[in-house]
DNA sequence: AAGCTATCGATCGTTCAACAATTCCACAAG
DNA sequence: CTTGTGGAATTGTTGAACGATCGATAGCTT
């Protein structure tokens, strides 16, 4: 058997700073293989909408327009399966995922227990931690004002995200980030998106008050009905879209 | 084909019995792809400790094993790559997933947050819905009794699975397994499982007398301790096998 | 006409072989 | 001791081929 390399290893303690300054570059690099691109090229597109739900992607139309092989497509198609943006059916091949209402209901439970359980595990943060989000409601504030309700959607998603990440914990960050890609889904099955974000920009910002005030707790529940309520007006939406 | 000399052919609604029997059978038929037969052997290999953490998972080696092609086998590592067991390395390969501590505390953190949240959200639960657990229960304790301790890690797990289970909810889950496989990673790196595992057959026992109850609250607060216990035990076990 | 069966075309699953790109290791030069 | 420079080994990607499966259409039986 090989002997396995260490995946990361510092190097000696007084590592310089100007390595961090290269550090932060080293993401402008192609350290990615071409399916993850691919991937990256069909996320887009899915997220924005080009794609909607059930669409079926053809391997043989994508290796056209990608110019990639056969395989690569294929790792990239596994890679969004994964995601849960794509689902795969054996000798069918592969779908935009359409979300029902119980899909719905079941990303929402699991997003409260995450979510609310962060914000209650938040004391004594540093108040610069909360930069970001301070940042994300400000976009989302002036995206609201001058009407570009698909920026208030994505301000709202990376306020959401960046909390998560307060807790500083990879796992919960990558479920996190699944479930926000898959709620992008439901998104763009509802007609007017204006009234499904708008309110909540003001309450993200009363959340991220009681934050900075260290009322944890306060904030939990202010969440908790933030998303009751939130996933009410989409299964509405849904439901009245439909109708 | 199949000759059908029966005189009885309806095909109504009481579709006859015969058709439930072969229903139980229906998963001996292989109704998924190579590649994710391939990753059940290999995740089987790795969670039985067979393949310890760090090991350098060969392609051209595999491929003689397994009787698969390069393709069909990187598709598994994929697979197992997003389940968190192996770890995929540009133009290295795959390597077996070594878990440090601040992975485990990682790993705990959602542990907690999400089983806590299923025990304290069940009410007025259906009594035979406990009985998967009370199975678990005593497979855990008749194991230790015969100090088979891998079995009883193998119960203990179930028995989380099931209790998550409860909530009926697909992506608690699949994070939950997710979990769960990751920390099999973690057991095989204490030197005696017993100790790691005999104080909890007992816990888990009054944990679900406790749901029997129907104390959510009183539940949920046990299972808290229980599970900052178990992460103490094991970082000490751990971190006392490599001094 | 209704229901079942056979067949067909399209697409996917899997394998194979080849070449390009990258890493690793040993070793020589500064 | 560090820094280049090879070649060997391994992975990344491509393209083609063949078998397997699905959905649908047409044809047959009742």
């Amino acid at each position: 058997m090989a002997s396995p390399p260490e995946p990361q290893q510092t190097t000696g303690a007084n590592s310089a700073a100007w390595l961090q300054i290269v550090a932060g570059d080293v993401q402008l690099f192609d350290r990615s293989s071409t399916a993850e691109r691919v991937a990256d090229v069909l996320r887009r597109r899915i997220t924005e909408g080009a794609l909607p739900p059930r669409t079926h992607l053809s391997e043989e139309q994508l290796i056209e327009v990608l110019h990639v092989s056969r395989n690569t497509l294929r790792e990239a198609f596994r890679l969004l399966s994964h995601e849960g943006l794509l689902v795969h059916q054996l000798h069918r091949g592969v779908f935009v995922r359409a979300l029902d209402e119980a899909d719905l209901v079941d990303l929402y439970r699991l997003r409260r227990a995450i979510e609310c359980d962060v914000v209650r595990s938040l004391v004594d943060l540093d108040p610069t931690s909360l930069r970001r989000l301070y940042d994300d409601v400000e976009a989302g504030e002036s995206a609201a004002q001058r009407g570009d309700w698909v920026s208030v959607g994505t301000a709202n998603m990376e306020f959401h995200r960046h909390l998560v990440s307060l807790a500083r914990s990879p796992r919960t960050d990558q479920v996190t980030a699944r479930l926000l890609a898959e709620l992008r889904l439901a998104f763009h099955a509802v007609a007017s998106p204006q009234r499904l974000h708008e309110s909540y920009v003001g309450r993200n910002r009363s959340l991220l008050e009681l934050l900075a005030a260290d009322e944890s707790d306060l904030a939990a529940k202010e969440l908790e009905e933030y998303l009751q309520d939130s996933l009410a007006e989409l299964l509405g939406a849904i439901r009245g879209g439909r109708a």
